[in-house]
DNA sequence: CTGAAAGCGCTTACAG
DNA sequence: CTGAAAGCGCTTACAG
């Protein structure tokens, strides 16, 4: 825990220039000639203010380049206006679907949001919780880092900071959750593969230590069960999530003994970087070998060859998660649990019919 | 400009919880039969207070769940410890990388950032240094939106917050600016093609509206016009800028009279779209037709095929704009002016000796 | 090494 | 419809 204005000690330094004088509530009511507390009623339209004297004490805070001074507001009220998002990587174009979704829906409310990695580091994870504490932060969206304890997923509430979990879910944690319902998801893919023929069929990528990776997981083991499939745990390589692991498993997953003819990528970065390694080795993806990715981000109906994925709702998982905070912030209450997004299919040509491999 | 914590009246609503007591500097040193300025310094490892007593202190803050708070000392102090960053689109990856050296510089001063996207909207950017500056913002970071008229661009500075701008310069500001060479990368990738025998090359995506368009278009004329190379105003296809624009154009530029073997791209995204929508179209990027890319993101290396790309240090770019403006905060002023980033080629398998196109 | 008191710039009862 | 005054929780001279 830090404290201080970057942890410094009189750190009153050089402006960057003159600024002549600073211009406050005050010095608007002063220079026309009422109180502060009709300035300040007025530049927030209270009713309680004359629409004249709104309009005269608005155009003057305008003709002194005024700057509200939401620290103090926030002092008085014990509201900043500031919401916190914390996910795994800001940069995985699969939380950055999400998070264009909340950023258009708190942009319509107008608070402003503090976003953070935790690149699943409980310790960075928990600064950034203590961060907004510290700046008042409304309420905060997160997707908990691997391994966080439960008090850490407590700290938020304990201290009456709402918060909502998005993408994954924590085990024990009664925090409201939305995410898509990754077990019925999984299956799809995989009944689709099964239904063109595939029996031995690969699931490349994902960690049992994500609520995620275990559903996916789950969901991939009862489809086979289901279609009467043997489960070879050989068929499992754990461990890629980005385009740059599915790639460098496209080695092992081209060398495994069982020849799969298929393979259920973690999501759809891993089944992108996976058809190039499979493509870089000569064999042609889609048709040799087919691949199913998961998310249905942008980037997968202009892969090549187009990606057959499954859609996992982001956007809607980013908006419902926003509303339900901007709701709860409203006073009302919205359930407790887990809010599942019901996945779909989206059949391109990254999978076809089983061919034996040679 | 708006007012007001959520911009609301009375906006008083129920806490997630019980909250059993705001704890506050003062109840620790009430607890302690101490003096709230000793507190003050002990917690900020002032030496004016004595070892053991500040180990006391910071002992009953943990044990009480002590929460700092950050507006009061900033409201104080004028110092907030935030620092703004504003970019076009936080999912490009090249921003992506940007912003991931500027966080990791940040993370290590205790700065907080806020990020946001202007999306190019002038409205958007304006609204967000108005907010930065609400929230006392100590400086801010930025990559100015397509029109940004010169008073935003001051608007920060002349309101005592230090700016920085990456990746874009601006016209007759005197802001410091971290960028990369365009005009000299971009003759890199056009004498790269030259060399290998091309002839007909064309320049796909990019705006003249922005510093770098301008720059590359230029840098790939001028490479042209060197090697005697007459310039066809008709093999340029300007416009795209996202890895969708590249797939979309391949049709157009498929389709252009002048048959040419070979692709300058604007960025990396634009090649990759490219590339795939020439395979699309039944024929071998990196053989038929020779493709560069432009930044050299992480994605270049493991496309299909491996992009020849230009080295453009978002990641350089990123940690000086953030060093230089902590040093500013600091108190020493770097020098302003347009700090340019030499970048460097890379050559992979999207580029091969001239053939004739059937 | 420690304490009493003022003040940062707002908002909010309360009084008129 | 408007004003005087208290207070949000810190930090900082200043005094001892």
């Amino acid at each position: 825990m830090s404290y201080g204005p970057g942890a410094r000690i009189n750190p009153r330094v050089a402006w960057g220039g003159h600024v002549a004088q600073k211009i406050k509530l005050s010095t608007i009511a002063e220079t026309l000639g009422i109180s502060t507390a009709t300035v300040s009623l007025a530049l927030r339209d209270s009713p309680l203010v004359a629409g004249t004297t709104r309009d005269k004490i608005k155009e003057q805070a305008r003709a002194l380049g005024y700057i509200y001074n939401r620290r103090a507001a926030s002092l008085r009220t014990s509201r900043s206006g500031i919401i916190g998002v914390v996910v795994h990587d800001i940069m995985n174009p699969f939380y950055g679907e999400i998070l264009k979704a909340i950023e258009s829906e708190l942009d319509r409310s107008r608070h402003t949001f503090i976003l953070s990695n935790h690149y699943d580091s409980v310790e960075k994870q928990r600064t950034f919780i203590e961060t907004l504490l510290q700046l008042g932060g409304d309420g905060v969206i997160m997707s908990p880092a691997i391994g966080t304890p439960p008090e850490d997923m407590q700290l938020a509430e304990d201290n009456g900071m709402p918060a909502i979990l998005v993408a994954r879910s924590m085990e024990g944690s009664a925090l409201p959750t939305y995410r898509g319902d990754d077990s019925y998801g999984i299956s799809l893919a995989t009944n689709h593969l099964i239904g063109l023929g595939h029996r031995s069929i690969a699931m490349i990528g994902g960690t049992d230590q994500t609520s995620t990776g275990r559903d996916r997981y789950q969901g991939y083991v009862n489809a086979l069960r289901k279609a009467e499939i043997e489960v070879d745990p050989g068929l499992r390589i754990p461990g890629p999530r980005s385009m740059q692991g599915g790639f460098e498993a496209a080695v092992h997953f081209l060398s495994l003994p069982q020849k799969p003819t298929a393979a259920v990528c973690w999501n759809d970065l891993v089944a992108i970087g996976l058809m190039n390694g499979i493509a870089r080795a000569g064999l042609v993806p889609g048709s040799d070998i087919s691949v199913t990715g998961y998310d249905d981000l942008e980037e997968a109906s202009i892969s090549m060859p187009a990606l057959t994925t499954v859609w996992n709702g982001q956007a809607e998982v980013g908006r419902l998660a926003a509303r339900a905070l901007l709701d709860r912030l409203a006073g009302s209450h919205e359930p407790d649990g887990i809010h599942l997004i019901k996945p779909e299919m989206r059949i391109r040509q990254s999978t076809s019919p089983y061919r034996a491999r040679t």
